[in-house]
DNA sequence: TAAAACTGTACAATCGATTGCGCAAAGTTT
DNA sequence: AAACTTTGCGCAATCGATTGTACAGTTTTA
């Protein structure tokens, strides 16, 4: 078996230097002379040399490597940020490393020491729907870690973050359902602790209010955001005194589960009940009818998250800028939204 | 700003002992006191200390990170896949390092540079639909790396590997359509280089025999196994001399191809024509009709090559094993595929 | 009681790359 | 020609943890 990694050590015995001269001669050095510098990088690609990133990233207290960490990295909008970032970090030789929460603050914890401990040069965190509080993330920026938010921000702490702006997407949804003529429109709302969900249910307060209606505390039912949360405010909707028309929901899950708990009671959708969502899941395309939803551009999130952090490490020590990006939603109306008047 | 981390020399120091002292303690070795390995841990844990991990990654030759290369991180089935890696990885204190390709060789060969560069203690790859050839991966193997693959393996290298019976689903898969009644099957099948997608057809073709059908060549379609490709695919078999009557996909999206294709030309699925996928993406349980298909367990095969690596791991030297998982497929029979008799 | 074994700890090298400092040789400036 | 500057490179320390070896003091064995 061949040695299996070669170091500047083996390129400096070979011609007859010093360590520290191949160093500097692979990185361009100035005060290395020209005629070196090119024995030495032709020695090292003629070996292949690749420079031990472990021990670089110790000498040098930075691994190039960014640790992020979601919820869950199998749901549709997660793996698309990720995708995103990937692409961007790796063309500037970043690493990702990984962690998922399972929406547990616990596990959100242990990521964040695993992380730390990897001296990971930035970390990129959506929040669990358990976290409020924010010691743990704290502790990041007290260690100068650069620290970044995308979709599920912590407010209060102060870093950057990449958001779509959840208010006007929701706004423009009930806009839509309001412009169709649905009126009586109930919101499935999802965990109001999180920024994205209060923000997504205040967007839906004011397109109401703008066109005259002054919801009424029941119309707005906090769910857990998946098919049971949705049959469950489904069935809370026919117990009100007004018959609800439509609903937007702050997520396409709960959607899905509105739209078959009525055509399980014989609905017809959208003639009986208009149905809108929010996250344009890949599976919203193909129901039937196919539901209007928000979409969250969870690709282009991940990669503007990672050029702003690639923008930090470049002039390093300025910390302090903190930019927050917010994307335009994109609204997709579909059938599940259209009355034929 | 405090300290941004403490070292085992920061407890040596405040202890009056030598750090390698506190190394030891901290590793519980026989030779240390009793006495001096409760004061050093008592610290160390009163300070939070973190043994930073570079530094032993360095020292050890081993960085307790698993690098994975996937095709893309947002395709579904990836996704559950390296969720699954990760929740049985991070338990053990590992770290995932993520790579994408694109389908693209050349970034294959880029991420194992990458990967081999950051001296990971192993690789979990599914190849690229372009890697045709083993050289690049050879090179892993020789420089003593744990290697293993899940789903898309490279034949003719020996490595650990988890993937499902591709044959065994397409047979289940064909079969099914062949006992409700469907006879005229044709496939649309993968790129014929890539093991599961040559498995898949070999399905197909062994359940047809199986009821006395010599599949005429015409019948099995190779395509890019997206929405084009089973437009494409259908279009193909209007022009045959024998009508089919259903399609067997080797993917869901070349399924969903198909139906819309067929639907447009205005056949009523299931009744003129039966489809089934493979895949068992999540849209096409909401697809109408619903599409029958196979679900390939990305989840339990994550954990399983994390299982895998962990063991080899373990018993460190003896490189050897090289076990070979194959999962059942699991069925799953929708609407598209059953005929009212 | 001398020799052997064990205990508890420190020293120093090591992993591989980086970098401040020093120094000699060559070149420039007054 | 004396006094600087610049050029080219090596030495040695450093990042933090690990580990082979040495060594003094204590205990056991023959």
């Amino acid at each position: 078996m061949k040695k299996q990694h070669i170091t500047i050590h083996d390129i400096a015995r070979e011609l007859n230097i010093s360590a520290s001269t191949v160093s500097r001669a692979l990185h361009n050095h100035p005060r290395i002379s020209q005629s070196t510098r090119d024995a030495v990088q032709q020695l090292a690609t003629s070996y292949n040399y690749q420079p031990n990133v472990m021990a670089s990233s110790l000498r040098k207290g930075q691994s190039r490597t960014v640790g992020v960490i979601v919820p869950r990295i199998n749901r549709n909008f997660f793996a698309n940020v990720i995708g995103g970032m990937e692409e961007v970090l790796a063309a500037s030789d970043y690493h990702l490393m990984i962690c998922q929460t399972h929406e547990q603050l616990e596990n959100e914890i242990s990521a964040i020491k695993t992380l730390v401990n990897a001296r990971v040069d930035a970390i990129i965190l959506s929040i669990s729907l358990e976290t409020t509080d924010k010691e743990h993330i704290q502790t990041l920026i007290d260690k100068g870690i650069h620290l970044f938010f995308f979709d599920r921000i912590f407010e209060g702490i102060n870093a950057g973050s990449v958001v779509i702006d959840d208010r006007l997407g929701a706004y423009m949804n009930v806009k839509h359902l309001l412009e169709q003529g649905y009126r009586n429109i109930m919101h499935v709302a999802g965990a109001d602790h999180i920024t994205i969900f209060r923000a997504r249910k205040e967007g839906y307060i004011d397109a109401m209010a703008e066109a005259g209606i002054d919801v009424p505390p029941g119309w707005i039912m906090e769910r857990s955001l998946i098919q049971e949360g949705g049959e469950s405010a489904f069935l809370k909707g026919l117990e009100l005194s007004t018959k609800p028309d439509a609903y937007f929901c702050a997520g396409d899950f709960a959607a899905l589960g509105v739209m078959q708990a009525a055509r399980k009671r014989g609905l017809t959708i959208p003639d009986d009940l208009g149905i809108s969502g929010f996250a344009n899941e890949p599976f919203t395309a193909f129901l039937n009818p196919s539901l209007t939803t928000v979409d969250q551009r969870g690709g282009e999130m991940g990669k503007i998250v990672a050029e702003m952090f690639l923008q930090c490490a470049e002039r390093s020590s300025e910390q302090a800028d903190c930019e927050k990006i917010v994307l335009k939603p994109e609204l997709i109306v579909r059938n599940s939204s259209i009355l034929n008047k």
